[in-house]
DNA sequence: CCCGTGCCTGACAACGATGTCAGGCATCAT
DNA sequence: ATGATGCCTGACATCGTTGTCAGGCACGGG
């Protein structure tokens, strides 16, 4: 800035109004400026302007999903960047792993950064760790999963209105025999899928007791064992729900190697590229990722901005989307 | 800072020094200071360190991705993550669009936060306008596509010789009338992909002339489209070869449409998830994205390390991947 | 007892920018 | 002509940190 100064022939707080677009410049310094600028390709300092300036926004924000090659969470991502773009805010992104260390020692980097604000997937069992900051006017919002030991904004699926809504759907077209694949149990989000779907079993006067299920399953290749397991004991079950994307990957190769694809229904939670190309379609509870992400983006910012009110959870509706799996009836008899 | 050396009474020349684990400084005195920044939840800043610090590093890079929703895209971003994480480094991940005015306009948003490098995919017609940053040593890696108009590390996969290795096994499995459906030709990597599929044919003694071509096919739909004329047109192909993801799933569609899966070989550019749970299977020329973000992240690392041997460009193999739709023969007679 | 040698420590300038404030120069009404 | 009024402009302190450098202190050798 010294040097565009110099070359103009002006002090440096005149470039500094001219960079920022202050008013208070005549037309002819300011173009004096804007050309010795030009020709030196200066830019501003982002950092060393908020540095001094009033407010010292960054003007970027840290978002820490449990991977970024994740479809789900990088349509978050994709839906936060253009409600931040907007405002000329950047996004750091992260993957957690499911590493409750990585999820602090990340915190930690982006705080070091300044970020004006943090949109994050809690993976440790709390985030009381993040009270200090929290209280010291860091804006936080948590996405997917609510935070435990912290008052904070959260948005998030109703995974156990959505897997009530698939077990309704199977209860519908005259299914008694269902089964529930599901994640790990310390997965808050896996823990309310399955409390809705067996709360719905309960309410259609179902005997839940007998409901096969099984639990614990967090790649494709055990859900398919567990599926396969299933399937071959006794009374098998004639519709199953999964009750996340990789685990309805690994019922549909289970199903796929019996044979049993269009025999023995299937709703899986999460909507997933493709899924109307399988044969039969696969009947799926949506979330819809973009929305999140869009809401949380826009949380952040009112936060941002200094809204203090009481900190809340905003529930983004899931979606059945049928599309054959789900709509096979029992066989008969 | 100024409070923590209060708190505990010492200079804050001295807190500098423990905080950055500078030597020089008493056991007992480092354990006041560290007590004090716990008390006050103290945080180094990094941007005012790096201010002034020798070298000027900020600890972070930009990424400039055509989405980071893509998943393609994303798995390049994991990788390059994974890479720089190791070093402290953080990303910065933003979404082109086939923006050619957006692709500038991210350049200056993350040189303005004063970024150690930039990754990125580039979409302009020109990379020209960011010369002058990186002959002032802003270490720069191009992926997926080489840039134009300036002299940089890219990072791509072996296009021609992947479409061509797609070419060769339809050949090789009795195919003599075969398709090519592709991407805009304003893309590079379309360009090469038709380039190295004719030459192969050419290597073969096909007649290249008459064989259906059909680009400018950038999503699901127009292929579907293009490959349903094609395919109902007089003499029509025995085999197919798509050029990018999205044209495969489109090309998919209309084989299933047409009841044809099993009847039209179609060999894919672009792996994704699923595509052995198709019936048939869909073979496909995948493409190591995982590779590219690490060697990208790696020649950026390189660059930034003071690295000033001559741009090269790398190129990661891609691989064939037999599923059954390559391998259908073509109709008797 | 004196002085050189190290080890710790803090005062101070500087990094690149912005907030504050005072000064210079027209312009305009009196 | 004079003073008031605005508009432009730049000097300077400051943001939070690190590099430089000098000072203080204990220790050991002469």
């Amino acid at each position: 800035m010294r040097h565009v100064a110099a070359l103009a022939g002006v002090g440096i707080k005149t470039v500094s109004r001219v960079m920022n677009d202050e008013p208070g410049v005549s037309e002819a310094t300011r173009q004096r400026v804007l050309g010795a600028s030009q020709q030196l390709n200066y830019q501003l300092d982002m950092a060393a302007g908020s540095l001094r300036r009033t407010g010292r926004q960054t003007l970027s924000v840290g978002l820490l999903l449990p991977s970024v090659a994740n479809p789900f969470s990088s349509e978050i991502h994709r839906a936060m960047e253009d409600t931040l773009a907007a405002r000329g805010i950047a996004v750091f992104a992260a993957s957690l792993d499911d590493d409750p260390e990585r999820e602090k020692a990340l915190v930690s980097a982006f705080l070091g950064r300044r970020v004006d604000g943090l949109v994050l997937t809690p993976i440790a069992r709390s985030q009381a760790y993040a009270i200090p900051e929290h209280s010291r006017d860091l804006p936080m919002v948590f996405i997917d999963r609510e935070p435990v030991g912290i008052e904070a904004d959260a948005v998030v699926t109703d995974n156990a209105v959505g897997a009530a809504r698939a077990a309704a759907h199977l209860l519908a077209h005259g299914h008694t025999r269902l089964a529930y694949l599901g994640d790990r149990t310390d997965i808050q989000t896996a823990r309310e899928r399955r409390r809705g779907f067996i709360e719905e079993l309960g309410r259609a006067g179902q005997p839940t007791a007998a409901v096969p299920i099984r639990e614990g399953l967090h790649d494709e290749e055990s859900a398919r064992k567990a599926a396969l397991e299933i399937l071959k004991a006794e009374n098998p079950p004639t519709a199953i729900f999964s009750s996340q994307n990789l685990v309805t990957f690994g019922v549909m190769r289970a199903l796929k190697e019996l044979g049993a694809s269009r025999r023995v229904a299937l709703v899986g939670f999460d909507d997933f590229t493709l899924a109307d190309m399988m044969e039969p379609g696969i009947t799926v509870i949506a979330q819809h990722p973009e929305r999140i992400g869009e809401l949380a983006a826009e949380r952040l910012l009112a936060r941002i901005d200094g809204d203090s009110s009481a900190p809340q959870t905003y529930v983004v509706p899931s979606e059945l989307i049928q599309r054959g799996s789900g709509e096979l009836p029992p066989p008969a008899g």
